[in-house]
Formats: C-alpha cells, structure tokens, sequence
DNA sequence: GCCAATATACATTCGTGTATGTATATATAA
DNA sequence: TTATATATACATACACGAATGTATATTGGC
C-alpha cells in the first residue's frame, strides 16, 4: 500500500481534483467525504490522511484561486511609469481585458471561483474567506483607482465621477461581469460580453477632447 | 392544542420568522428543523405540519423576496410618459436611490436577500430560484434601457454606451452595491454610498450640452 | 365526537471521526 | 550491497451522534 513520495502527492492532487467536482455539483456543506473518495478513486482514509477534515480540501482550494491576482496591476503600473505617453484609460481597457482572457481560459480558477461564489454558504466561520475576497477586491480597486488618478491628473477624467467612484464602479462591473458569466459559463463569452461594456464606460469618464482640433 | 385558525397562521408566520433567523446564523444547508422549531418556541411536529421540509420552508421565504419588484419601475415609466419634459436620467437616478432606500430600510427583505445571496449553495436542485433571480434582474434591465433609451431618443446619451449596454452597467453597480451591502450592512449605508456612484455615472453617460447657452 | 393543530416517541439513515490493519518505501546499519 | 526496522500511505472496520421522517398520542375548537 505504501506509496512513493510522488504517488502520494499525486493522490492528494487528485483528491482536490475530485473535490472541485463533487463541490461543483452538489455545493461544499451537501457534499460528502465518500463523494469525494469515490470521485478520487481513493478511499476516506487517504483524505484523513492529507487533510483534517472537509474545511481543510475547502481552504486549499480557495487560497489557490485567490492567491495570483496582484501580477497583472503590478505589469500596467510599471507600463505607465516607463512611458508617459501612454493613455492611462486605453492601458486599463486592455488590461482588464487580459484579465478577462486569462480568467476564462483558466478552467480551474473560474470553476473555484464558481464554488466560493455561488456553491457555498458564508456563514460567521467563513468570515476569514469572505475577508480574503474583500482583502483582493480592495487591492484591485486600489489599482484601478491608480491608474484612473493618473488620467485625472493628465486632465483625461471628465469630472462627473472621482477616480474613488469610478474605480469602484469599475470593480463592480468587472466582478458582477464574472459573476453572471459563472452562472451561466455556456450562454456567452465572458471577455468578448464585458469588453465592450468596460470600453465604453472608460470611454465615458472620459474628459472631451479639448477643441484644439476641429474636426 | 388545537389552535384557532389564527393562532395556526400565526405559528406559521412564527416559523418563517424563526428560519430567517437560523438560515443566516448557520447557513441554510445546515440549519436543522429543530434549531428552527425550538428558536419559533415550538417542535418540529409543528413545522411538519405547516411545511413538507425545510426546502419548502426555504421557497416560502424566496416568493416572499423576489414578488413585489415591478411597481418602481411602471411609476418611472408612467412618469416620463405624462410629461416628457422631465429629465429621464435625473428620473432614473432618483428612483433607484427611492429603490435603494426601500430596501435598506425593510428588514425582512434584506435579510432574506443575505440569504439568497450569501447564505445558500446554488446547485442544480436551486435552478428554479436562480432562473427567477435572472428574471428579476432581465425585468429591471429592460426598465433602465427603456429609460435610458427615451434619454438617447431626445439626443441627452453619450455615443460611448449603447442603452442596452448601460443599462447592464447599471444593473451590476446597483446589484453590486446591494451585494456589497449585504456582506457587511455595519459597515456603510447603502443608499448614501451608493447613489453618488449611480449619479455620477449617469452623469457621464450623459451627452455634453449642445453649446446652446453658453455658461 | 370529530378533526385540526400540535407534541412526543421512535426507527432509520447518513456522515463523521477514529482506531486498526497492512503493505511497501525508505532509511539505517552491518 | 543487503538485510532489517520503521515510518508512511493508504484501506477497512467500527462506534457514535445527529438529523430526518413518520407514527402515534394529546388536546382543545367547532
């Protein structure tokens, strides 16, 4: 029975791998150890044996998906340091944008991400979850209102929203985008549905063109 | 025993009550029925009478949320129609703060809404209450593009969003916001949080004056 | 007296956690 | 290098509690 080092960290993936299927179809309190086990091809022994219980398959799946956000924020600051130039907004766009991309064509992370969001229950215990989420979602809006503040700065921001709201704005619209296409994954394409809709309210806090030019 | 017919329609409303209270302090999927009798001052044989399970419990509750979203919308609507001299963004701003106030200040419809939102799994099983739950949202969609389309009919919307997809933008912001809200209702105020964002990008939507009057 | 509206009692199922068994990988010593 | 000891990586078995659903008892209104 005694397996190699390797076998067992194999095993121990495929119990993850087995527990995002069974949270996914029957949600994270309704599923069982033996769904589990039985998905994994294992059996509840080899789970108590990598993890205490049900809570703690849950939490490495959630710090997997929650862990690599900051990278692309990071990438669009340095971008608009190094080059002056650059439209703040247009950068943002396509960033967010990215994003999108990368998110949708990463089937593991959206299907986590559909378990924390709409495959279980936030209860009191699952307050340090819900304050991770919150902890990301600050650290995203935090970029967007960066970038934002420099278009402001350059005179790019029209002035009906701050950079504070319509960071926030932004992030609502990124987030409960995501959201509806983790519903209903089948029905439309997350990153072509949202882009425009992202454009067009960049487009929208957008300062008008000075009339230096006409026409 | 025997209660008068009153009496009986009063413990039912006892155990509603009593659910409201148990699915958000434990989840609904691990709320018990004795948890629920025994926080209604009755036993389970009372619930078992009134209901078939705790999912026909948790539906009772669901109806009760999601019924009475309609009336806002056909006032705005009639509104704009009796005197087209008004403003319709304006118009649809002031409503959704009316709406936002609404909500934050009936209790018992926000804390079934923390249920429905953050405090059940969504499998397939849920289908039916999640199907609604688009509805609701496609019905207050069209709402706001109807409005938003009068805006665009009478040359007061901004060429960067289509009505259609400003008003999906809206939609996310409010639903975001009353997300938000919910999560950590201690925290802020809802309507006075969030109007400002709902007016600024109204605002920025907005087409710029025609130079008709200058300053 | 009968039925509606509960309380109580009971059987059964299900999930969990733990204890135990066991075979093999790996380390260690000769 | 090989033999042995030990810890590892599971599988199996079991005991327990908890929750459910139902069956039955009870009591008061009509």
């Amino acid at each position: 029975m005694r397996r190699t080092k390797a076998e067992a960290e194999q095993t121990r993936e495929a119990v993850l791998a087995a527990a995002i299927d069974v949270f996914l179809e029957r949600g994270v309190t309704r599923a069982t150890l033996e769904q589990i086990a039985s998905a994994a091809s294992v059996t509840r022994g080899a789970i108590y044996w990598h993890f205490h219980d049900k809570q703690e398959i849950f939490m490495a799946l959630e710090r997997r998906a929650n862990a690599p956000n900051e990278e692309l924020g990071d990438r669009l600051k340095t971008r608009l340091v190094a080059d002056p130039r650059l439209d703040p907004l247009g950068e943002l766009a396509s960033a967010i944008g990215q994003g999108l991309r990368a998110f949708e064509t990463d089937p593991e992370r959206s299907r986590i991400l559909t378990i924390l969001w709409l495959r279980c229950e936030y209860s009191d215990d699952m307050q340090p979850v819900v304050a991770r989420q919150r902890d990301a979602d600050i650290a995203l809006q935090n970029v967007f209102e960066s970038v934002i503040g420099q278009a402001a700065e350059r005179g790019l921001l029209a002035p009906a929203l701050s950079p504070e709201l319509a960071a926030r704005a932004l992030l609502l619209l990124v987030n409960g985008s995501v959201l509806d296409w983790l519903r209903a994954p089948a029905k439309f394409e997350l990153t072509a549905s949202t882009t425009p809709m992202v454009i067009g309210f960049l487009e929208a806090i957008r300062a008008p063109a000075r009339p230096r030019q006409r026409r």
